[in-house]
RNA sequence: GCGGUCGUAGUCUAGCUUGGUCAAGACAUCGGCCUCCCACGCCGACGACCCGGGUUCGAAUCCCGGCGACCGCACCA
C-alpha cells in the first residue's frame, strides 16, 4: 500500500464491489491469478446474460438477422485468408541499453520517413537493414537495437496431438461467419439483405491487459455481419432511426488535431456523407439506443471515426463508439466498419468456393457479343501440341480486340504466336442474362460483451446516504425481486417462503433472505441492484397484503399478493411504473 | 516488456524501520437474543501474512527469484 491514501476511483470501488458480492473477478486466483483473463460469478453472468438478451431485442430480431456458433480454434488458412496473420502481427525492436521496447516499422516512420503502407511491408530482414542504414538509435537513451521480432498478438495452437497442422485462436468471431456464407445465405433463403450474428469467446494475446473488463485476453465479442447489394444499398429500418442525433467525431476535425464533435441526425450524416453507408448509420443508431438502454446517457458517448491508418486492414470506413468513464475517459465499446466485399472475396480466393450471389435482372437483358470460335481444324496441324493450349489462351482474349485486329492487321498475336483469319470463326451470338453475380458487402457492428458489462456498472453506481447502490435498468439487473419476512418469526418466514415460491413459478430472478435487519437486507439488495423488494409483515398476516419497495426513491406502496403477478409482469417490461403497483404505504 | 509503488481474513487497515508471547481492529458473513421498514444493539463463531528459495536457533518482518496489482512509458491490428 503507497503510504499517501488516495480516495480510490470509482473503477476501483467498482471491481472491489463486483469480487467481494460475485459479479466477476480475476481468474486462476488460488495460483496467483493471469491478467487478461476473468471469471463471472453468478450475478455477473446474469448481467451480461442480460446485457446480450437486450442487445438481441434490439438487433436480432427485427432484422432478418440469423445467430449461430462456431468454433474458437480455427485452422491457419482461415486467419491466413483473413488477412490477420500478416496484420495481427508487429515488428518490434528492443533496446540493447534501457531495454525499451519500439515498433520497428513506426521508427522507420519518423526517423527515415519511410511511408506507412512501404513500412508495413518491410520483412524483419528489411527492417534490420533500414535500421541499420538509417543508424535509428533508440529514442529515449541513445542506445542500438536488437535483432526485430514478430510479436504474434493471435493465440497459436496445433490442432490434433500429432499433427502440424497450425491452429489459431479467433481474435473475432466475423470469420467464423464469412467462412459459412454460403450456407447462411441459403438460410436466408437466397435473398439480400440479411445479417448473421454471433456471441462468443475471443482471444487476443494482449501484450499487457490490466484494465479490469476493458481489456481481456479471453473476451465476449459479438459480431454482426450484415451482408447486403451495394446496389441497392437502403436501409428498410432507416425510417425508424433517421432522426435519432449521433455524436460524432470525424476523421476531418481529428486531422485538424480537434476532437470536436458534430451532433447530427441520422439523417444528415448520410446527407452529408459523414457515414457512407446506410446500414451502417442505422447500426450506430441501434447501438446508441442499446447503451442508452443500459444506463449509459447520451451525453457520455460518441462516434469517432477512424483514420485510414488506424483502420483495421479490412475496412473502408470505421467509427469507435466511445463511452466517457471516470477513470480512462473515452473507451471503445464498439466498432462499426464498413468492411466491403473484401472478406468474401479474400475466402473466395484462398478456398476457391464461390461466395457470389446471383442477382436476377428484372428483365433478362439481351446482348449481342462477338464470340471467337477457334477452328481445331486448322490449329492442330499449325501449333501441334501446343494447339490445345492455344485455344484455351484465344478463349480467355477479349474478342472485341481479336476481331478488330484480325480487321485491321490481318492476324492477331496472342502472346507469341499469331492467329491468321482462317483459324477462326468470328461470330455473332445473342446472349440472354437473367441475371448477375456480386460479392455482397458487409457492414460490422461489433460489441465488447464484456466493456457493456463494464459501462452497465459504471453509470449504475451510485452513493446513497453512504451505501451503495447499483441503479441497474430494471430489465438487465441480474436478480429481479427479492422477499424478505419483516422479522424471522411469527410465522412470516413461512409467508414469505409462499410468495417467493410463487414468484420462482411465475419466472421471475427471486431472492429470499431473512437474516439481519430489514434495513441491512435492504442494503444488501440495493447493493446488487435488485429493483423491487417485497415484505411481509403483521399486516401480510391479516390482510394477505405486502409492501413492495423502491431500490431508488425508497418509496413503498401495498398491494395484494395475488395481484403480484401481474402488476410485476408489467413492471419489467415497462408497462407499469412503480407508482402503479399499489397504494402508498 | 521497462521504471516507480505495493501484496496481511470476503473487504479495509495495524504490525515490517529495530526478526522473538504477533498475528490486532473495523466492516461484511454465519448462529443466537430483540414486533426490527432502511447497514439498530448485545452475545458467540468462521476467517489472513501472494508463491518459492535463502539468511537465522527463530522470518509477516531481512535478502533473492517468481507471480500478481496500481501508476507512468510502450502496445491495443
Amino acid at each position: 500500500m503507497s503510504s499517501e491514501t488516495k480516495t480510490p476511483d470509482k473503477f476501483t470501488i467498482i471491481n472491489e464491489l463486483a469480487r467481494r458480492r460475485g459479479f466477476f473477478w480475476q481468474s486462476y486466483e488460488i495460483y496467483g491469478g493471469v491478467s487478461g483473463f476473468v471469471t463471472y460469478g453468478f450475478l455477473g453472468a446474469k448481467l451480461k446474460q442480460n446485457i446480450e438478451k437486450k442487445l438481441r431485442e434490439l438487433f436480432v430480431n427485427k432484422l432478418r438477422i440469423l445467430e449461430i456458433e462456431s468454433p474458437v480454434i480455427a485452422p491457419s488458412k482461415v486467419f491466413e485468408a483473413s488477412g490477420h496473420v500478416d496484420h495481427f502481427k508487429e515488428p518490434m525492436v528492443e533496446c540493447q541499453k534501457c531495454k525499451r521496447r519500439f515498433r520497428a516499422d513506426h521508427l522507420l516512420q519518423e526517423f527515415a520517413k519511410i511511408g506507412e503502407s512501404e513500412a508495413e511491408k518491410l520483412s524483419l530482414k528489411e527492417l534490420k537493414e533500414a535500421i541499420e542504414k538509417h543508424e535509428i538509435r533508440c529514442p529515449e537513451c541513445g542506445g542500438t537495437f536488437g535483432e526485430p521480432k514478430y510479436f504474434l498478438t493471435m493465440f497459436k495452437t496445433a490442432i490434433g496431438p500429432y499433427s502440424e497442422a497450425v491452429g489459431y485462436g479467433r481474435p473475432e468471431a466475423a470469420q467464423g461467419i464469412f467462412v459459412e456464407f454460403r450456407r447462411l445465405y441459403d438460410m436466408a433463403r437466397e435473398k439480400l439483405p440479411f445479417g448473421a450474428l454471433q456471441i462468443g469467446h475471443a482471444l487476443r494475446n494482449e501484450i499487457s491487459p490490466r484494465q479490469g473488463l476493458i481489456r481481456l485476453r479471453e473476451f465476449t465479442i459479438i459480431d454482426l455481419e450484415f451482408f447486403f447489394d451495394p446496389e441497392e444499398p437502403n436501409c428498410f429500418l432507416l425510417k425508424d432511426v433517421e432522426n435519432e442525433t449521433l455524436r460524432m467525431v470525424l476523421a476531418e476535425s481529428k486531422l485538424r488535431g480537434s476532437e470536436e464533435i458534430v451532433e447530427v441526425t441520422v439523417k444528415e450524416a448520410l446527407e452529408k456523407s459523414y457515414i457512407k453507408a446506410e446500414w451502417q448509420a442505422v447500426f450506430m443508431a441501434l447501438a446508441k439506443k442499446l447503451l442508452v438502454d443500459l444506463g449509459v446517457p447520451a451525453e457520455k458517448q460518441r462516434f469517432i471515426e477512424k483514420l485510414p491508418w488506424e483502420r483495421a486492414h479490412y475496412a473502408l470506413q470505421s467509427f469507435d463508439q466511445e463511452v466517457y468513464v471516470e477513470r480512462w475517459g473515452w473507451v471503445e465499446v464498439s466498432g462499426h466498419a464498413y468492411r466491403t466485399d473484401y472478406d468474401l472475396k479474400r475466402h473466395m480466393q484462398f478456398s476457391g468456393a464461390d461466395m457470389r450471389v446471383f442477382k436476377e435482372y428484372e428483365k433478362p437483358v439481351e446482348t449481342e457479343q462477338t464470340v471467337i470460335k477457334p477452328l481445331m481444324a486448322k490449329l492442330g496441324p499449325v501449333f501441334k501440341e501446343e494447339a490445345a493450349k492455344v485455344a484455351e489462351v484465344l478463349s480467355k482474349a477479349d474478342p472485341e480486340d481479336v476481331e478488330a485486329s484480325i480487321k485491321k492487321n490481318g492476324y492477331y498475336m496472342l502472346g507469341e504466336y499469331k492467329i491468321l483469319p482462317e483459324y477462326v470463326e468470328i461470330a455473332r451470338q445473342k446472349v440472354k442474362e437473367r441475371g448477375k453475380r456480386f460479392v455482397p458487402h458487409v457492414v460490422e457492428p461489433s460489441f465488447g460483451s464484456d466493456r457493456m458489462v463494464q459501462f452497465a456498472l459504471e453509470y449504475a453506481y451510485r452513493v446513497k446516504d453512504d451505501r451503495s447502490v447499483l441503479s441497474f435498468p430494471r430489465d438487465i439487473a441480474p436478480i429481479q425481486v427479492g422477499v424478505y419476512p419483516l422479522v424471522s418469526k411469527d410465522g412470516l418466514p413461512e409467508k414469505a417462503l409462499q410468495v417467493y415460491k410463487m414468484l420462482l413459478d411465475e419466472g421471475f430472478m427471486v431472492e429470499y433472505d431473512e437474516a439481519g435487519s430489514i434495513g441491512r437486507r435492504y442494503a444488501r439488495a440495493d447493493e446488487i441492484g435488485i429493483p423491487l423488494g417485497i415484505t411481509v409483515d403483521y399486516e401480510t398476516l391479516k390482510d394477505n397484503t405486502v409492501t413492495i419497495r423502491d431500490r431508488d426513491s425508497w418509496k413503498q406502496v401495498r398491494s395484494g399478493i395475488e395481484d403480484l403477478p401481474e402488476l410485476l409482469h408489467k413492471y419489467f417490461r415497462w408497462k407499469a411504473n412503480f407508482e402503479d403497483l399499489g397504494k402508498p404505504f
